[in-house]
DNA sequence: CAGAATCCAACCGGATACTG
DNA sequence: CAGTATCCGGTTGGATTCTG
């Protein structure tokens, strides 16, 4: 993203130096870009979820994927979890504060994939 | 995305069905979310830019994840190839149209993490 | 209920060498 | 220059089984 650019006479651009290794763009996508961690962020985001819950709305995901991406969500600060003492045992996950900053991002992509056509080939994963 | 939620008098929130499978949050990753992609069509933004500057631009990337992604990006038409018929040939990408109504969300997400802590744990992926 | 543990095939992606 | 081809170790993530 820092790579100084020159334009040459016909409009095209070349790289003077090397773009600081992970560009913002590149270490945000790190963070929520996961597989199904935008979707997690995305479905606690008004209110505490408990983990059965969230596996069942999120359908796709295993569980074990559910729990590695709380975890790092979590670590992050990006969501908080809660252990409620009733038996059996139950926990909830919600989205922080910090969290929600990303909401913004996740609305806009969210409303450009769901204009896109049905056509367009989506790589596997 | 879809599915239909219950709100206990706690206030949590559980799944009455299941989410169809890939919300429009994780159709989107799948297209943009790919390691480099982002930065990739981040690059070509504004003007044609060669093959192997965006190479050195993008630094971290190997040719062959940048040739992979730019096929993926120009297959579902968010950037576009010219071919020049110099000698030796000159090949330039540039983002089309429709590639530039992604840059919404991409500039949204480059300014999130633009300001992140750098001590955030970021997953090596 | 909320995970942890284990297994394992598939894919990913870097390195390197080669080509028109 | 702009890729392609091949190799190959590492990671991913689904399926399944087990636990407090």
């Amino acid at each position: 993203m820092e790579a100084r650019i020159e334009v040459d006479d016909a409009g095209r651009r070349s790289a003077m130096n090397t773009c600081a290794e992970p560009c913002a763009i590149e270490r945000g996508m790190r963070i929520i870009g996961g597989k199904w961690t935008g979707s997690i962020l995305w479905h606690v985001k008004d209110g505490p979820v408990r983990f059965n819950d969230l596996a069942r709305m999120i359908g796709g995901a295993s569980k074990k994927m559910i729990t590695e991406r709380l975890r790092q969500l979590t670590d992050q600060g990006l969501v908080r979890r809660e252990v409620l003492d009733t038996a059996p045992i139950t926990v909830t996950y919600e989205i922080t504060d910090f969290g929600r900053t990303a909401l913004g991002f996740l609305d806009e992509l969210r409303k450009w994939s769901e204009g896109l056509p049905k056509t367009l080939a989506v790589k596997k994963r």
